[in-house]
DNA sequence: ATCAAAGCTGAAGTTAACTTGAGGTCAAGC
DNA sequence: GCTTGACCTCAAGTTAACTTCAGCTTTGAT
């Protein structure tokens, strides 16, 4: 091995560092083919560094509810045994919108739900989306607000970080 | 029991198709205390129609990642044992948005993450919101783009459904 | 009065996502 | 060359959120 190879492999425990998550967890990983490994001489797993990625968004993902299943389905668009080229990962990310969508919106709506919804007092009226589930942010006002909430998360997000640390690859 | 009274009360069986879960599940929930029923005096469940709006609260939370018992913190600013007021509502939507923020962030994050900076070509640069959790949406053109998502979700909602079947109460 | 559909309890089974433990092997610094 | 912390496999245990099953009771319509 040469010096710029050492670099390139990292060990298992490397990785539950830097991820976050413990030894075990990615051993789960790799038998459920989310991350893959190769083997030394002694059969000890040598991770790439790319495989922090993927880590990082298996985390992000469980986060907001999704399956390790659907987590390796996302994952299964990018290429076995070589890493992730950047439109590898575009491909992944087109295809992975949709349902990330639906996601961010069951949130939004929640969160309108106990926001807004309850908390303007259409609690029994006809309007409240929880009632009306295909007919919701139809009027002018409700749409500003909407818009509002947004605004305001978007500031939010300046401010808030999820536990995530040290990455650092590629 | 009067015409009124009747109406008041549903069975297990109703709320159960009604809200879209199966019985068993319905059971499940009282158990966890996150919902509450009276019995006849043939020991059977009768629901308030108010318990189809948890149902429901509780259905979308879960399609967000929160766990049940979340569910019932968030639950237990409201009053036990009568049907909770919009007040009642407003306080635990107060409570719950805190963490209901987090999540739609770490979301849009993970979207970000697939749909932006993967997307384009920050890949392995500084800039990535994975490398610096603490500093992303520095930029101007990054707030630009992350302003430009949130509108495209807002026409999104207008289209997109839960699963959310017939609720009507109150 | 009867009888089927719906309900009841209690216990056991299931799936996801790990954790914990036992017993043995590797590798890197002294 | 040896020791010790990191790694290995395999198996069993854990928690959440239910589902399924067995055996019995209630309800409501005829």
């Amino acid at each position: 091995m040469t010096e710029k190879d050492a670099h390139q492999w990292i060990t298992i425990g490397e990785l539950a560092q830097r991820s976050g998550v413990s030894v075990p967890a990615i051993r789960f990983y790799e038998e459920k083919e989310l991350i893959w490994s190769i083997r030394t001489e002694g059969k000890q797993r040598r991770y790439q560094r790319a495989m922090l990625r993927r880590v990082a968004i298996i985390k992000v993902a469980q986060q907001v509810g999704m399956r390790l299943q659907q987590v390796k389905e996302a994952f299964s668009v990018l290429p076995k045994n070589k890493v992730a080229s950047k439109a590898d990962w575009q491909k992944m990310s087109q295809q992975w919108q949709a349902s990330l969508d639906v996601q961010i919106v069951s949130l939004l709506q929640l969160r309108q739900q106990l926001d807004w919804c309850i908390g303007c007092g259409c609690l029994s009226l006809q309007q409240c989306p929880l009632r009306n589930p295909n007919d919701q942010m139809a009027d002018q006002s409700a749409g500003a607000h909407f818009q509002q909430i947004l605004l305001q998360l978007e500031e939010k997000q300046q401010h808030l970080t999820i536990q995530q640390p040290c990455i650092e690859e590629d």
